[in-house]
DNA sequence: TTAACCATGTAAAAAGTTACATGATTGT
DNA sequence: ACAATCATGTAACTTTTTACATGGTTAA
C-alpha cells in the first residue's frame, strides 16, 4: 500500500493533520486519489498504532480538536526503506483506449466527437498541471535536491499529456487518411 | 466497470470462454488486469444474468466442459452506448514517482541504483509491447479500421513508453548537474 | 443566503489481487 | 520427470470509491 508510505512523505517534511493532507492529496496529481478522505483518517490511525507516527490533540474553540500528527524516527526509516525498493512498472488505466478498442460499433461522427471530448479533457489536465508546477503550492522547502525532483515528477505528468496529444494528432491524421 | 465491457467487446468479435479471454486480457497490455480470472468468470455469470450474453456449453471428454459465451443484441447495444460515453482522464499509478518524491533520505548511489531499477523495468515493456505489436496476436480480423485503432493503440503504449525513457534522461542530466 | 472552508470521522459497496483447488494431456 | 496447456472455478483479502454524518465560520 503505498498511501502509507505517501502519507509517511508529506510528515517527514512537516507535522500535518489529515485535514491538510488531504489537500496535499487532492494538490498532487501524480499521487492517484479518489478525492475522499476515507482512506487517510483510517491510515493514520493504523500508522499510530505501528508506531511509525504519533499524534499530537490541539484543541480548539469552535472547531473539532486537530490531530497533528508527527513522523517518528521508526516512520522514516520505514519511509527510506520503501523509497529505495524496486519500483513496480507504472500502471496507466485509459478507459478512453478501451472505448477506441471498441468504436467498431460507431459512426465516424461519433468516434470523432468521442476524440474531441477525450482531447479536450486532456488539454484542461495539461493546463492544470503547468499552472500548479508553477504555482507550487505542494513543494519541498529548503532542499535543492528534493526541489529539483518535485520539478522533474511534474514535468514527467505534463511530458505525458504532451505525447498524448502528439499521438491523437497522429490518430487524427490516420482517419482522414483512410 | 470497464471490465464488463471490455468482455463483450471481446465477445463482439467472436464467442469465447472465460479461459480463452483470460489469454486475451493477458496480451492485451493497455487493458489493467491482474492476470487471474476471478474476475472473469464472475463477470461472465454476471452478463448471462443480465442477458448481455448467452452461454453455450459444449461437452468434451477428457475436459472440463466449455462455456463458450456469444454476445446478444443487447450486449452489443450496452457496449456501443459504452464506446461513445464521455471518456475519463486516464490516470496513471507510478509507484516509482513516489518514489522519488521521497528520495531525499537516500545516497546519491541509491537514488542511482533506483533509477537503473526503474528504466530496465521500461525498457523490457516497451520491447514486449513492440513484440506483440508485430505479432497481432491478439487483433481484430476482417476490418481496416478496427485494425488501424489497433495498431494506434499499441503505438500509444509503445509512445509513453518511449516517453517516459527521454525523461529519464533529463532526469539523469540533472541530477549530474546539480 | 449560499457556497466554501475548517475538521473530524463512519458505513457499505465495488473492484482488484493473491492464493487455493482439481485433474487430464501434451511437449521437452 | 517436469513444465506447460486445457478448463473450470472458489475463498479470503486488500484496495478503492461513493455516500453519509456533524456542525460552526467566513466571505461573496
Amino acid at each position: 500500500m503505498s498511501l502509507k508510505h505517501t502519507i509517511l512523505g508529506f510528515l517527514s517534511w512537516k507535522p500535518l493533520t489529515g485535514y491538510e493532507l488531504k489537500k496535499y492529496f487532492m494538490e498532487t496529481e501524480f499521487i492517484p486519489w479518489s478525492g475522499n478522505n476515507n482512506q487517510i483518517y483510517k491510515t493514520l490511525v493504523e500508522l499510530n498504532n505501528t508506531g511509525l507516527v504519533t499524534k499530537e490533540v490541539i484543541q480548539q474553540e469552535n472547531y473539532p480538536a486537530r490531530k497533528v500528527y508527527h513522523i517518528t524516527t521508526r516512520g522514516i526509516d520505514e519511509l527510506n526503506g520503501w523509497a529505495k525498493s524496486k519500483p513496480d512498472v507504472p500502471h496507466t488505466k485509459s478507459t478512453f483506449l478501451i472505448q477506441l478498442a471498441w468504436s467498431d460499433g460507431l459512426s465516424n461522427e461519433e468516434i470523432e466527437n468521442l476524440i474531441n471530448l477525450y482531447q479536450y479533457e486532456i488539454e484542461m489536465q495539461l493546463i492544470m498541471c503547468k499552472e500548479r508546477l508553477e504555482r507550487k503550492t505542494v513543494f519541498p522547502e529548503k532542499n535543492k535536491r528534493a526541489e529539483f525532483f518535485w520539478e522533474m515528477l511534474w514535468q514527467n505528468r505534463i511530458s505525458n499529456y504532451q505525447n498524448e496529444l502528439n499521438w491523437l494528432t497522429k490518430l487524427r491524421s490516420g482517419l482522414a487518411a483512410e
